[in-house]
DNA sequence: GATTGGCACTCAGGAACTCCGAGTGCCAAT
DNA sequence: ATTGGCACTCGGAGTTCCTGAGTGCCAATC
């Protein structure tokens, strides 16, 4: 019962805290929300919520503000997960099934969920290693360039070019071309180091390292170690609130440039289709301890392919940013799994 | 010589008020910068800048700024253009060879074109319209949903899907994937809706509604009225300056997530191979009447493929921004010839 | 033991005020 | 045309004051 209201009282000072920005006292909490008792036992159940830790004051006379660990309990304690409207989920839905190739989807999807939450929107390409070689394409450029071209189930196209030593005859590109998509076409990718063992041994000597390389290449589009992509929108909405700068945009905006870091905010979202929310410093990157990350996969068919989340200011609506990332999340994998 | 100095008192404004961002008076001016006169006759020909537009005071008991009028004057005499070092040069190239595809050449291009500048910049992918047509494919990913993929002698690859109302029979589509790669291949792509007249009734019947439907796809692949993509960076320049807020941060950045404005920005810089400003008000971009665009287009071998450029505050370095995007321009045209 | 009203205390931030000095325009002298 | 002199302006920095929201603690009450 004591302990009940506590984390009442706790969720009502985060409640208060986003949406006000300012530091809440036992006054205004008690007129806000109904909780039956007057301030001075509200002040009690403050202090004590100080101490463990859950809330801070930002000077002697002041209110009181949510710390990281009191979002976290807050967000972990949080059963409430607000669910969109109809006429919500019939936007997002329509929004997306509009969308003309891949590209375009992530594109959109991006812009839906920067509109919906008013965040920052990352989302991540769906990567190739969970899902099969729908085709692979050889194409010489020039006589000395190759094209090498791999379309992956889910709508993906990676290319990478190749300029080789020696000039390469147009009938040893259309050969390598055929017997490549016969080895690896409609295999996963992760199969396909396995796959090519032996590849090159099959060709003749004077071409070995033509094929080499191209075989190189078509492993390193597989594997795509470093090629993950992220899309990034609504970088905007950072400067939204208010003229207080509650973090350091300057370096928000530098972290938010690097591929690397969007990755890692989105990297370990991935366990499962539960939905990760990272607070502050929870998640390590430099110039990033004020903001959190809402993130979590998103599906093609029953398998997870990527993440996609929101990040934004520690105080920010957890409760409608989880429903929506969630929301989009799930529309996002269905309009993959159409295809 | 009466005209030649108030050049150069506003030129001395201009250079003072970019690097200090402060109001410039006529003692400090004489001080900096060695003009052999006195405050007092700097002052007469500051009243008479004043006049005629060029600069202006904040209030009363300040120093001048220079107008947008004042930085187009400042632009229009400008003949010295600072060359970059040699060392800057080397770099410049080294950066851009290592790129490994045509979206890395792109990505590589706008973080060094934004390092160097120190703001925001632009790059736009180079047009289909003046290239012509390597390669096309058709694949089908899967019995009502078919793949089309253009690649252009830039190395841009563009894809787009197509669902159909009947499954299709794979030897149609192989069928029409070796007849359209004869009818277009090689050619360039601002010929293909001629090239595509009578394309479609050269097929059977039955099969009209799909080629159709896949001559559609190609010709807007082809004359991709919307699809012209500028990829952006160094936002987080925006935020440099100060604390001061110079313009509107949160706008611009809104502006800045628009495609179209971005497109619209660098949309008139393809007349020819100079460099183009744009100051202030000069661009009507909603939310950007603070900002100057300096861009310029860039050429594969000897035509302008598209244009590339920055996006700064009004009182940004003009002399070396115009030197950086001419030179980013002209190693980025290289690159691309090279392929 | 939990709750509550009362009360003294704290202190950030806004308002009011002063003051300084950079900068100006004008004018008479050179 | 240039310059030194001079009176004038006024934004912004610095200072002080004051208010009121908010706190912690304590004794009284449920």
């Amino acid at each position: 019962m004591l302990e009940d209201r506590r984390l009442a009282v706790l969720r009502a000072i985060v409640d208060d805290y986003v949406t006000t920005q300012e530091p809440v006292g036992s006054k205004a909490l008690v007129e806000r929300h109904n909780l039956g008792v007057s301030p001075a036992t509200i002040r009690n159940d403050m202090a004590a919520l100080e101490d463990e830790g859950y809330i801070t004051q930002p000077h002697t006379s002041a209110g009181r503000v949510p710390t990281d660990l009191g979002y976290r309990m807050f967000v972990d304690q949080l059963s409430t997960v607000k669910p969109l409207t109809s006429a919500e989920r019939r936007a997002i839905q329509s929004f997306l099934e509009d969308a003309v190739d891949l590209d375009d989807v992530m594109a959109r999807t991006v812009r839906l969920l920067s509109q919906v939450t008013r965040e920052v929107a990352l989302v991540q390409y769906p990567t190739l290693s969970r899902s099969s070689v729908r085709h692979v394409e050889v194409v010489s450029l020039s006589t000395t360039r190759i094209l090498v071209v791999l379309i992956a189930d889910t709508g993906r196209v990676d290319q990478r070019m190749l300029d080789t030593a020696a000039p390469i005859d147009e009938t040893i590109v259309a050969d390598v071309r055929a017997r490549i998509a016969l080895v690896i076409g409609g295999r996963r990718f992760i199969e396909v180091p396995d796959l090519l063992v032996g590849f090159v041994e099959s060709f003749d000597i004077h071409d070995r390292a033509f094929v080499t390389a191209v075989a190189a290449i078509v492993m390193e589009l597989a594997v795509e170690k470093s090629d993950q992509r992220v899309m990034i929108g609504g970088t905007a909405n950072l400067t939204r609130r208010g003229d207080g700068l509650p973090m350091n945009l300057q370096s928000v905006l530098e972290a938010l440039e690097e591929q690397v870091v969007l990755l890692k905010l989105l990297g370990e979202a991935t366990a499962g289709d539960a939905i990760m929310v990272r607070i502050g410093q929870e998640n390590s990157i430099q110039g990033m301890e004020a903001t959190s990350v809402v993130s979590t996969g998103y599906a093609r068919g029953d398998e997870l392919v990527a993440s996609l989340g929101v990040v934004g200011p520690t105080h920010m609506d957890y409760a409608s940013n989880m429903a929506s990332v969630h929301a989009v999340a799930q529309y996002l994998g269905r309009i993959l799994s159409d295809q």
